[in-house]
DNA sequence: GAACTGTAAACTGTCGACAGTTAACAACTT
DNA sequence: AAGTTGTTAACTGTCGACAGTTTACAGTTC
C-alpha cells in the first residue's frame, strides 16, 4: 500500500517552479537580467541550487545565457516569434491528426467542455489564454504521444511568455473559439488532414495576433 | 578586424561535449550509471561543472536523472521508441514541406551530394548513419526553420543513441537512399505535402529497422 | 534457509568561499 | 570636451567540504 506523500523535493527542483512562475507572470519582465547572488538570498538558498534552476529554465527557452554575463529572460524578435510558431505549427498539426486517430468519446467530451467553458469565460473575465490552453491540452491528451506534448508545453510556455507583454482583443479570442469547434468537428469525424489544416491555419491566426 | 582566438570555454561547456560523445559513442552504455565523483575525478574537474554537463545532457535526452540517485543512460522500451518517432515524424516532415517550398538551387546540389556520398560510402563502408545525417541536415538547411532545425537535432541525437547498440542490415541502408532520391524530386518540384509523405513512409521504415 | 532489521559505506544535494572575468567609473591626456 | 586608460566593484565560474539520503551487507530472528 503506497502512500504516495512527503516527496522530499530538492531545493534546486522547488527553485525550478518558482523561477519559472516569476518568469512566466512577468514579474521577472522581458530582458532582465538574473542576478544569481541576489536572487539566491531572495530565495533563501545557495547559489548552486539557483544555478541549476536557471539552466533548467535556459533548457527550455525560458531564459538565455551569456557566458560569464548570466541570464536575462529573451525578448524575442519578430522573426524569432515566426520561427516559434513554425515549430509549434509542425507539432501541434501532427497532434491534431493523431488525435483524430486516436480519440475516444472521452476525449471528445472533455474538448468539448474546454469549448463551453471558453465561451462562458469569456463573458466572466477570466484569463484567457488559461482557457485556450485548456482546450489545447484536451487535444494533445487525444493524441496520445507524450513526447510530441512535452514539446508543445514547453513551445506554449514560451509563448505565454510573449502573452505577458500583449493584450489580446475579444474579437480575437472569439475567433480562436470557432477555429476549436471547427478542430473537434474534424477531430470527431476522424478526418485528421482536416484538423491539421485548420490548425495550422488556427496557429496562422494566433501568430499574427501576436506579432501586430 | 575580429579574430576569434582563444574562446574561454567555461569547463561545464566543455564537459557537455566530452560527456556527449562518451554517450553517443556508447563508452557509457546504456543502462550504465554515471557516477559524479568518479566521474569528476577521472575528467580532473569537480562535481559542480559536471553536474551541470549531466543536467543539460537530460535535458537533451541523452540521460535520465532520480531524485538522489544520479543520472543513467536511457535504454528505451519499444513504446518509447515509437514515441520518439512520432516526435521525430512530426518535426521531419514539417522541414520536408518548408524546405520544398524554400530551397534554392544551392540546397538542391548539397542534397544531392549528400545521397552521391551515401551510395559511394556504402560501398567503402564509412559508417552509414553519419552519411545518412548528413542528408538530413542538408534537408534541415533547406528548410531554413533554426527552432525545428534544433528540435531535430536532438531528436536524432537520441535515435543514435539507440543505433548504439543495433547493427542495421545493408537492405537498409540501400532502401534509405532511394526514399532520400525520392525526397529530392520531391522537394525539387516544390511539392510539399508529396515531401511529408515520402518523409513520413522514409521514418516509418527507420523506425521499424530499430524495432526489430 | 528465508525474511527482517540495523548499521556502514557510497553517493547525491547543498553550502560558503575563492578565482577569474566583465562592466562601470574616475582620472588623465590631447 | 572627447577619447583613452587605469582602477575598482559586481558578478559568474569553480572548488572543496559537510549534510542527508539511498543502497548494500552483515547480523538476527523465526
Amino acid at each position: 500500500m503506497s502512500v504516495d506523500l512527503p516527496v522530499h523535493v530538492s531545493l534546486a527542483g522547488q527553485t525550478v517552479s518558482v523561477l519559472r512562475e516569476l518568469v512566466l507572470t512577468g514579474e521577472i519582465a522581458a530582458g532582465e537580467r538574473v542576478n544569481e547572488v541576489g536572487v539566491s538570498q531572495r530565495l533563501g538558498i545557495s547559489r548552486g541550487p539557483l544555478r541549476e534552476a536557471i539552466r533548467h529554465l535556459a533548457s527550455e527557452g525560458l531564459l538565455v545565457l551569456t557566458p560569464n554575463r548570466g541570464a536575462r529572460v529573451p525578448q524575442l524578435t519578430p522573426e524569432e516569434v515566426r520561427a516559434l510558431f513554425e515549430l509549434r505549427t509542425a507539432l501541434e498539426c501532427a497532434a491534431a491528426a493523431l488525435a483524430a486517430q486516436r480519440r475516444t468519446e472521452e476525449d471528445l467530451v472533455k474538448m468539448r467542455g474546454a469549448v463551453i467553458r471558453a465561451r462562458t469565460g469569456l463573458t466572466t473575465g477570466e484569463f484567457p489564454y488559461r482557457l485556450d490552453l485548456a482546450f489545447h491540452q484536451a487535444l494533445m491528451d487525444a493524441a496520445r504521444s507524450p513526447l510530441i506534448a512535452e514539446q508543445v508545453r514547453l513551445v506554449q510556455q514560451r509563448v505565454i511568455l510573449l502573452r505577458a507583454s500583449i493584450e489580446v482583443a475579444f474579437s480575437h479570442e472569439q475567433a480562436s473559439i470557432d477555429d476549436h469547434e471547427e478542430l473537434i468537428t474534424a477531430i470527431d469525424a476522424r478526418a485528421g488532414d482536416r484538423a491539421a489544416e485548420i490548425m495550422s491555419r488556427h496557429l496562422d491566426r494566433v501568430r499574427d495576433q501576436l506579432l501586430t
